[in-house]
DNA sequence: AGCGCTCGCGAAAGCGCTTTCGAACGGCGG
DNA sequence: CCGCCGTTCGAAAGCGCTTTCGCGAGCGCT
């Protein structure tokens, strides 16, 4: 489909302005080297026409575009629409472009977006959720970032660890801790745990977290039942109807995030498992809705929407000689889904 | 931050096939005029190398990006995320790129968004959440969204109406009904409705949907309490406190989507009213977690994400003489928030 | 053999912008 | 009054790609 030529040029701009390209690239840029008086002048006819440029025009002849790639495992869970939104919100104050992509979980389809992005040229990729363990991929994806940043490409990364990234870490072992203590301070001994993969850093994290807790109450851990499934929903189903299947006489279950606490509480509900006076159930990131479900989830509250600004934010900072880490902080959040364990 | 050349551009390619960079733009893009033996040398190259088209060089000289881009009122609303989901799944596979802009319900920041997309040059705009019916704005966006579709870009629309552009509409009206004769089976016939800004298509649509119902059961719709508020969970729990205050009689809430009706259930468990025992509470849209909720949420069910699905579809389908519409489905979704009406 | 075709390919002209390099100008000291 | 410097601006060279135009070769035809 051919357009035709472009609506509004730099050069009308400047012609109008009676001065050159130049000039008028330089004023609207901000660049020194034009008298104050001249830019103001480009700067308003630019506006009275609404002259807006061709960001790639701008791109391939300055190098970096104007725009932030955003990798996210699939954007309609809310975990990860939530830190998009903050996201979005900083890239909408800077005039910046979000570009999103899904890496579906699946360390492949992850690396294949990366490339996408680079050879997109976008200045900053951001990568939410947690990495994989698995080093091979991890390699390759590694490798190709690095190129990414050499070339001056900005990283940001969310809740996962990488070399040289600016990175936005929530504390996912101490909040795991948080919660299996309240659940242990409720009088549970029995505790199960709803994970998800664990070769995912963040179930890994927050399984040790809880690990931790059991270890510091002096219970043994070995005989923790850990529900492995997907990270999702559907995946608490699974991982509740195997716990109560193998470990009947749990009386609480951690499940490692908000949507496998669903899912959970959705099995229970089928099974007639009343919560929290038979069975409690712990969730992890409080998504929005965490607190309208039935019964309001307990979970850990991480701040989304603000580590997606915050991931920006930093991204968008002059690099710094060593990568930045901002740790975020959580909070317990008791709601009517964990009670006092059952006097048996 | 200056970056080093590019790593790998089309003249590398075509020196190494031995051809011209002509040739080897034509064989990459599938052009004919070009031997196939000829052809599949280059590509073959191509591939070895590892070569990736830089896209904004491509756009500056072709005329359209191959991106596409998505306006959702607010990306960490459920239902525009879930909308999303469809679109950048879509777009995955054919390899297009989404960008994602907030218009925040604000027509002025639509119609910003607007604009930058087509700075942007992108090649589809979705436009997915409910026009206003403020003509001055519409106008304007109408006026700019005219421009882009006349130079060649694609238009989809997703439950608003818009001349010219492929629509995808869920079926508002019809489902409001659905759910309103639901409540009024149930025996209601005091019931409130919970809506957003009436200047929002979607809203206007709905609540035309429950007064037909009502008309049609032989209520005096002028009398029907509407309290508007905000589309949002916030919005809901306003308009509900104005019910309960205005009009404490009432026995069925509908509200205008899943959203309000949150909002309007965590308001009545504020105020200690049992749903759906003195209230019944419906809402609209079946986001992911309706089912979730305590207690489980009637709805009207909308396939969110297969409606973003469809809309790229469709802007992608080569251009038809007339605009396309596809109407989706809905279904009554019956849970545990509505119920017979109290027999006063 | 000579003519006009078609077919395959390459040279070159942009697309709209940034940036380098050099020109013009005015002010200064010598 | 001349030369030098700093400042302000413009001409032009790309950035990497697509596309128009034209050339030359090979074909069938008379």
């Amino acid at each position: 489909m051919p357009r035709p030529r472009s609506r509004l040029r730099l050069a009308d701009v400047a012609e109008r302005a009676g001065v050159s390209l130049t000039t008028a690239s330089r004023a609207l840029a901000g660049r020194d080297g034009v008298r104050e008086e001249v830019a103001e002048r480009v700067r308003r006819i630019s506006r009275e026409l609404g002259y807006v440029a061709n960001p790639h025009a701008r791109t391939l002849a300055g190098g970096t575009a104007s725009t932030v790639g955003l990798i996210v495992h699939q954007i309609d869970d809310p975990y990860f629409s939530e830190i998009a939104g903050g996201v979005v919100q900083v890239a909408g104050e800077r005039n910046l472009i979000v570009q999103i992509c899904h890496s579906g979980r699946n360390p492949r389809n992850e690396l294949r977006q990366v490339r996408h992005l680079v050879a997109q040229r976008v200045g900053v990729i951001i990568i939410a959720g947690s990495g994989y363990v698995d080093p091979r991929m991890e390699a390759e994806a590694k490798a190709e970032l690095s190129v990414f940043q050499d070339t001056g490409g900005r990283l940001a990364v969310i809740g996962r660890h990488f070399l040289n990234a600016d990175a936005v870490r929530p504390d996912n072992k101490g909040g795991a801790e948080t919660i299996t203590g309240h659940l242990l301070s409720l009088g549970h001994r029995r505790i199960a745990v709803a994970a998800g993969d664990l070769l995912l850093s963040t179930v890994a994290d927050r399984l040790a977290g809880v690990v931790a807790a059991l270890e510091r109450a002096g219970l043994s851990s070995p005989e923790l039942p850990v529900a492995q499934a997907e990270f999702t929903r559907d995946g608490g189903r699974v991982a509740a109807e195997r716990i109560l299947r193998d470990h009947p006489d749990t009386t609480a279950i951690v499940a490692l995030n908000d949507a496998m606490a669903i899912g959970v509480l959705s099995a229970l509900r089928a099974h007639r498992v009343p919560v929290p006076h038979r069975m409690s159930v712990a969730g992890f990131d409080d998504v929005s809705f965490a607190a309208d479900l039935a019964p309001g989830l307990t979970t850990v509250r991480l701040p989304l929407a603000e580590m997606g600004r915050q991931a920006l934010s930093m991204a968008l900072r002059p690099p710094a000689a060593r990568p930045r880490r901002k740790s975020t902080g959580h909070a317990l959040v008791v709601r009517d889904s964990t009670g006092p364990a059952p006097s048996q």
